[in-house]
DNA sequence: GTCTATATTCCGATAGAC
DNA sequence: GTCTATCGGAATATAGAC
C-alpha cells in the first residue's frame, strides 16, 4: 500500500493506480486492486475519477510523457552527437530501470489503439528526433561517421535501450542466468551500449 | 473472417484464436470476438477447448515455439559467426513481419506469468545460446573481433532485430513516418543490423 | 468525502433442443 | 456438431446513509 498516511485521498490513487497499471495493463487491473493499493474503497475511485477508462486514461497520459522532458534536453543541448549518445543511453537506461514496466504497458496500450492514445501523448510536443537526424546528416558529411540513415541509428540505439528490459523474463529463463546477473548486465548496459553504437559507426 | 468455408471448425478456431489472442492478448480477447472471427457460435469454443484458458495456452504453445527450430538450425551449423549473425537477423526480421505482433505477444504474457509460460515454452529443448558464447569467445581469442561480453552481444542483437516491430506505431507517430516507409525501414534492417554489429566488433 | 449496499453490465460457461 | 437461450460470477458503476 501506498502512504496510507500523507498526501490527500487523489494522489493516493493516482500513485495505486499508476502501479496497477503498469503491472497489469488496462484490461489486466482491476478497480478493486487499485482501492486495495490506495488504502481506501472503490467508491472513492468513481467519485474522483468517473470510470475506470478516465483513470486509466489520466495516468497514461502522465506516465507517457514522462520521458520526453529529459530526451528534449539532451538532444536540444550542444554535445557532440558521441556525447549525446551517451547522455541518451545513460539516462533512458537508468530511467526505466526505476519504472522497468514503463515501456511494456505504454507500447501495449498504444498497440492497441495507436490512433487515441499515440496522439495524446505527442499532441503538444513532439520529440526533437529531427535534431537527432540533422547531427547524424552533417557527421557524416564532415566525414566523422560512416553512411547510415539516422533513423536506423535512432532505433538502434532505442531497441538496445528499451528491448532487454521487455524481454527480461523471457532472456534470463532461456540462457539460465539469475535476476541479479541479468540486472549486473543492465547496469553495464548504460556504457556498453554508447560503445557499441560508436564503435560502428565511427570513422 | 478466417477461412469460413474451408477446414475443419477446430482449424478455423485456432486460427481466429491465434489471431485475436495475438492481438488483444489474453485479458483483452474476448470469446466473442474469437467466435466472430471463425464465423461460428460462442458455445463451439467450449466444445472444442475446455475453457478460455485451455485455449489460450494452446495458442500460446504453438506460436511461442514458432522461432525455436529455424533458430536452433542456425546457431548448430558450421558457419563463421560473421555469417551467423547475417543468418540470424535475416531469418529472425523475416519470420517476424510476417507475425509482427508474436514478440509482443509472447514477451507481454510472459511478463504476467514468468514461471509457468516460460518453463512451457522452453520445457523439452532450450535455445542452443551456449553455442553462440562458445563461438564468441573463440572468435576473441583468435583476435578476430574485439573482446565483448557474449551475452550482451546477442542481447543487442535481439533488441535490433525484435524491438522495432513493438515500437511499430509509436515510432511512427513520434519521427512522423508512414506505415510504407516504416516497412521499408525494416527490409533493410535485415542487412543493415549485421551489418551494423559486424562493423561494432570487427577487429 | 467516505463508506455500505445494491444495481447494472459484461463475459465465460453450461443446458438442452435439433 | 451446432445452435439458442440462459445461468452464474465477476467487475464496473451508482444510490444513499453518515
Amino acid at each position: 500500500m501506498v502512504n496510507k498516511k500523507d498526501d490527500t485521498t487523489e494522489q493516493r490513487i493516482l500513485a495505486a493506480a499508476k502501479k496497477i497499471f503498469l503491472l497489469k495493463g488496462l484490461d489486466g487491473a482491476r478497480m478493486q486492486d487499485i482501492a486495495d493499493e490506495a488504502g481506501i474503497n472503490k467508491a472513492m475511485l468513481h467519485y474522483y475519477f468517473r470510470s475506470k477508462d478516465k483513470l486509466f486514461e489520466t495516468i497514461f497520459e502522465e506516465v507517457a510523457t514522462h520521458f520526453l522532458p529529459r530526451i528534449t534536453e539532451i538532444f536540444e543541448s550542444d554535445k557532440s552527437l558521441f556525447r549525446k549518445i551517451e547522455a541518451f543511453c545513460e539516462v533512458y537506461i537508468d530511467q526505466v530501470k526505476q519504472m522497468p514496466y514503463l515501456p511494456f504497458f505504454v507500447l501495449y496500450e498504444a498497440n492497441k489503439q495507436p490512433e487515441i492514445l499515440v496522439k495524446k501523448m505527442f499532441g503538444a510536443k513532439k520529440p526533437p528526433v529531427q535534431l537527432f537526424v540533422k547531427q547524424v546528416e552533417e557527421e557524416i558529411k564532415k566525414g566523422i561517421i560512416k553512411p547510415i540513415h539516422p533513423l536506423q541509428l535512432f532505433l538502434n540505439m532505442l531497441s538496445m535501450c528499451i528491448f532487454p528490459f521487455m524481454a527480461k523474463p523471457m532472456f534470463e529463463q532461456a540462457v539460465g542466468i539469475s535476476k541479479k546477473q541479468f540486472d549486473a548486465m543492465i547496469d553495464e548496459r548504460k556504457k556498453l551500449v554508447p560503445e557499441f553504437i560508436i564503435a560502428s559507426i565511427k570513422k
